[in-house]
DNA sequence: TATGAATGAGGATTCATTCAT
DNA sequence: AATGAATGAATCCTCATTCAT
């Protein structure tokens, strides 16, 4: 994960992965199929702990306000847990091959199952979001959808630019973001 | 940029550049330094049209609430401009490698030309919002720094979501983006 | 060709391959697809002659002793060609992958075009077998497939003592062979 | 050896040897120097094993034909032995490194001890082959070693046409070669 | 003695880059 | 100016071998 943040995946060798980990390159190969298997677990873990997150959060939550925040709290706590490097957010963004280039059938089942766990993340956000609009909590000008990619986009490039360099104009925290972004939820609020 | 946006940078091979362009190998290299070099010659074009076209629209316009939604409108257009696919943006997600990784000075340069244009349109729209915030339209207890990354990030992954495949739960239109983009500025217009 | 022959397909590596062709490593992929591309080429390129051979001598040949002689004959001038080593014949002897373990469609199609040639040769020796038996001028106490197996095989080590290195119990040369072979025929004759 | 014989020298992994023999791969080079020394150990056993056999069979043997006969019948029996596989002959083939890229003292005198034991059964047909000339029961217009390489070699194609796929032309059995082979060594009796 | 996790040398392959034509 | 054949650095991956347990 440090590696792939600090370098990018194709600019991350096999053997950086192998030496940070205290490791011989061949060892990585022991436990992965490929570089690329190492990527796909990373991201299907990411999802798999967001998803398992919220799903203990929204156990029992009924406001759906208070459950929307809670599930980009997940996401920033995540994304901001290994403290001094944006690794998820980096890895997050890397280009992957496309499904049908991937040689193994365990690589495509990986790739399968990372797009089901975002699939669900997807869900989950919507279903939020719908049920506040049928209750008369949120808004209902801005289609469902929509929501979810602003609340999701704004929130990612808030993360994003903790990391940034100095020279980038950014001179807010962690706390800043948390308040700012409820705020922006409750401007959709009714 | 076709090539770039369909494949990735990496997974884009010199030989696929030229045969895009209906050119032989050989001669990408009379007009670029190197294959990083188309990359970065593109993303310098992106952001300079970017402001060259805000320099344009905003000469004259006193509204910062008007002014923030052309900022981000010009955005929109240039991604969209391709039209079938998401040129611009899989581009600009690409990750470049650390400056100092870069062999040649000329690269060194670009790279540094682009990092100025980014800075360039974040002054821009930080100008636009304090502005907006002395003059008492824009609310005030949201950084300018951190609206101004909500609202690149909203729009971002609200484009995005244009091009993403079916199953991901996205169905509405470059149309929505323009009405819904709008509400969120106004949410916190004062 | 040279190569295969003298290391082994698993011991020569591309890098001797390219410096026996006075060219670089890349080049050899230049112009196949994989190291197995070579040999697999190679060994068409050699079946293919030898049907080629044969299809020249036997046409008009009515005399089904002669018609064996002549075909045994063009497997050994074409083993001898290069004269100083045993070329083909330390490359026919090397182990194929298994069909279904070639990676690529145009290797698998190489690998059956292959077999085509070595089935097609078979058939010729066949016919000539079956054609003089039915002519009374080949013995039948022996099946057509036993025969031709018996030649092949008697062929084959013949042509591999050349080239046994001393000290193995061979003193014969190419002449000694040529005639030995015939009376191995005449010997089957009626 | 079944292993090689499945999958030849190079596509055989150490770990499929130990798989095969129930143990674990760490176990293999507790017997064995190395890989190739499980090869060579083999092949070592193979032609003591024939040598052995031969000379208990020829012991008191006096007629060079019967002997002859009883010398290509042990090959046979040898090689057909695994019964569902051709073991031995494709192991027989396998392409060796030189002697001189041989590490270790320990395999470059076993590959000696094997080329001893081919030699010893080179002589052994050979003295049978001159002996049988000398009394006049055999043919002297073909050279002893010219004899041996064709006895030789049409014993190995007609044992490996047994194990050949269907479609390539073979339709005998175990008992058909062993009439038509000794019918060979008759063509070479006075 | 048996194991199997860890190692790293070895080699095939890719592809950006060069340069003679 | 355009080409594309040739190059070789870079790197993933395999697997024989080692060795602590």
């Amino acid at each position: 994960m440090k590696v792939f943040a600090a370098k990018g995946y194709h600019y991350a060798t096999v053997e950086d992965i192998a030496a940070e980990a205290g490791a011989a390159k061949g060892s990585v190969h022991a436990y992965f199929e490929s570089k690329l298997d190492v990527l796909l677990t990373l991201l299907l873990m990411f999802w798999k702990t967001i998803n398992t997150m919220n799903a203990e959060k929204l156990a029992g939550e009924q406001d759906p306000l208070a459950a929307l925040k809670a599930v980009f709290a997940t996401f920033r706590e995540l994304l901001l847990k290994s403290g001094d490097s944006l690794c998820w957010g980096r890895i997050l963004q890397e280009g992957l091959p496309q499904l049908h280039t991937l040689k193994s059938r365990d690589l495509r089942n990986k790739q399968l199952a990372i797009a089901r766990q975002q699939r669900r993340l997807v869900h989950t956000i919507d279903s939020i979001i719908r049920a506040g609009q049928q209750q008369g909590r949120i808004c209902t000008t801005v289609r469902h959808d929509v929501l979810r990619q602003m609340l999701g986009g704004a929130s990612q490039l808030l993360i994003y630019g903790l990391f940034m360099k100095s020279g980038t104009g950014i001179g807010y925290s962690a706390q800043d973001i948390q308040a700012s972004f409820n705020q922006l939820i409750d401007a959709f609020a009714l």
